[in-house]
DNA sequence: CTGAAAGCGCTAACAC
DNA sequence: GTGTTAGCGCTTTCAG
């Protein structure tokens, strides 16, 4: 097949470390450098990264895990990934494990038997011994999204309930008062978030007023939990709950609408209703800034920084990865803290937002 | 790090050959197997596919190239593969070049390098000579969506034509004259396939017009450019040339687009320009079911068989390398015919076409 | 069925 | 700087 360099040593009569020092870009006299790219011309050799892995322990490759590959969200962030791991020589090796935790943790065995020297993953239901294993061998993990319970690991992740405390917090300067919102599973730590984000606008916004009107002082007003409708993630969910929020809560002006694929659903919904939006019910959606633009009237949406979640992944990765590079083995089972990077989502306003005050 | 053979071997007191065997799944003494069995968990085991990969010169692992993942149509074709690919043993690297010829090139150099045992690859504008450096040192090569120029290699493809063709006869059978077509980019192979088949449609029932009409016989009547609109395969592309058909073709009451993103696109224009659908204008999208269903009316689009389309592509892989693994070397350079294999496309019927026959 | 030994293509001391 | 040498962890003859 290929030449290796044992035959450009060969046809240029230099020895091994000579080949190999030019290869990693050591000092090499100009004159055999010469002589070494013209056989490298010749026999078409290209190194071969499976031996050069074997031999330094690095295979200059990245795991990436994540639920759902066919996902907008997920695959915007390993677009950025990859690009950036890629531009550093880094290859990936991605494993799509269909939101299922068999599958997870199969495919952490499986790059671990492949030796990939990092790990970025977006959680499905790990526990925390299917990435630790990476980690005991000294291998670097990042996750993406979803935080673990006992988490001390690198991540990278959203403001989620800043996200949706905003995004609920605009709809009441807006004038709007019952305001609803379709919420994701309850063992998804980004579902727990956002519901978290709803609940503190409202709170804080029951308090701004009981403040005013004294009479109501120490009367809390908790919240209305007819106003919450679980649309488990998904575009059926979300018709569904958007139909029982409806339903429920004559006298709801708005809705938050707390990831894309219920957004989809509920915007499915609102059509077979025939709610006029945003005469009707106001909508605030979540992702996607090519659906919200293709609806009618534009839906104004609450978005995520997926690419640069995904090079703030990819750069941690490589940080970790570097420093390893540079430290001796002594001082490379030292105790690393751990860094989680928090990035800011975003708001693009539409025309499915009225003003009512 | 991790335990080798070598270390089990010492523990188990056997020989290296006889782990090994057992490993790759040949027959080993019941009592031996046990020890082998016991080591292994003691040792926490695991086989280096990398040094696998150097003796055996096969790595397992494909190579995907793409020109977008952040793309449905292809994100859904690359999810099929990888699964499939995986359960036998094979992983994937993925690199998405942008829809960037050279980048596609670096691509390929740098999966030659990685040794990858395939290469899968849905071109964006790549010579032969990109992936003939793949099959010359005997290692298989899928294309899928388009075809090579001088194609002799292995593809996956849809029948386009016939697609596009079947879309445009439903809406005559519905008593449409004045079709419209939203076409794709003149050096997409896709596109001038769809285009070909929304101008066959045409002819055809000219032609059976004219066997009727017996005074009209002879009188070719061919495509009405006014009718097509370059929507570039993209958002902004698709809703300007609806615009565009919609200005030049008061009379015009349906339209076919050929691809998902202009799609989108269109729909946004037809929204902005508040025709009705279907009243005043029939339309037949393309790909994505789940954007049809959130539109009202839901869309009447063409799908494409992305799951099978994956598939194919890594049975047709697999079939090569499996092939290879068991003709001796002696035979392994005899001359390969090249297979491509056709799909159907779907259609699926929604409220966005109107009878006006 | 099992053991010994060679070697895949590369890097990394170590001498010169 | 450059050549020599010894492996990285595995598979694979070849004997026994």
């Amino acid at each position: 097949m290929g030449a290796t360099m044992k035959d450009i040593a060969r046809e240029t009569g230099l020895g091994l470390a000579t080949i190999s020092s030019y290869l990693n870009g050591g000092n090499v006299r100009e004159k055999n450098r010469i002589k070494i790219e013209e056989a490298i011309e010749k026999l078409h050799f290209e190194v071969n990264e499976v031996a050069r892995g074997l031999k330094t322990n690095r295979t200059k490759t990245i795991g990436i895990i994540l639920p759902e590959l066919n996902n907008i969200f997920f695959s915007e962030i390993i677009t950025a990934a990859e690009d950036l791991l890629r531009s550093h020589g880094y290859a990936t090796m991605i494993c799509d494990c269909r939101s299922d935790v068999k599958r997870e943790e199969e495919a952490a065995e499986f790059l671990l038997h492949r030796r990939v020297d990092g790990l970025i993953m977006m959680p499905t239901g790990a526990e925390k011994k299917v990435f630790d294993r990476f980690r005991k061998s000294g291998r670097p993990v990042v996750l993406i999204d979803r935080r673990m319970e006992n988490g001390d690991c690198d991540c990278v992740l959203v403001d989620n309930e800043g996200a949706a405390q905003n995004a609920v917090k605009r709809l009441m300067k807006k004038g709007h008062k019952k305001i609803g919102m379709i919420t994701g599973p309850d063992n998804v730590y980004t579902a727990r978030e956002r519901q978290r984000g709803y609940e503190l606008a409202i709170q804080e916004s029951s308090k701004a007023r009981s403040a005013q009107q004294s009479d109501l002082k120490g009367k809390t007003d908790r919240t209305d939990t007819k106003l919450l409708a679980d649309g488990n993630y998904t575009i059926a969910g979300g018709a569904k709950a958007m139909r029982k929020l409806y339903e429920d809560n004559p006298d709801m002006t708005a809705v938050f609408i707390s990831n894309y694929e219920m957004t989809v659903g509920a915007m499915m919904e609102i059509n077979d209703l025939g709610i006029k939006v945003p005469e009707e019910l106001s909508v605030i959606g979540f992702d996607n800034m090519d659906f919200a633009r293709a609806v009618v009237p534009r839906l104004t949406i609450v978005t995520q920084p997926t690419e640069e979640i995904g090079q703030a992944a990819a750069n941690l990765l490589l940080s970790h990865l570097e420093d390893k590079d540079e430290t001796s083995d002594k001082t490379s089972d030292k105790i690393e803290t751990t860094e989680t990077i928090w990035l800011k989502t975003g708001f693009v306003e539409g025309e499915s937002v009225a003003d009512i005050s």
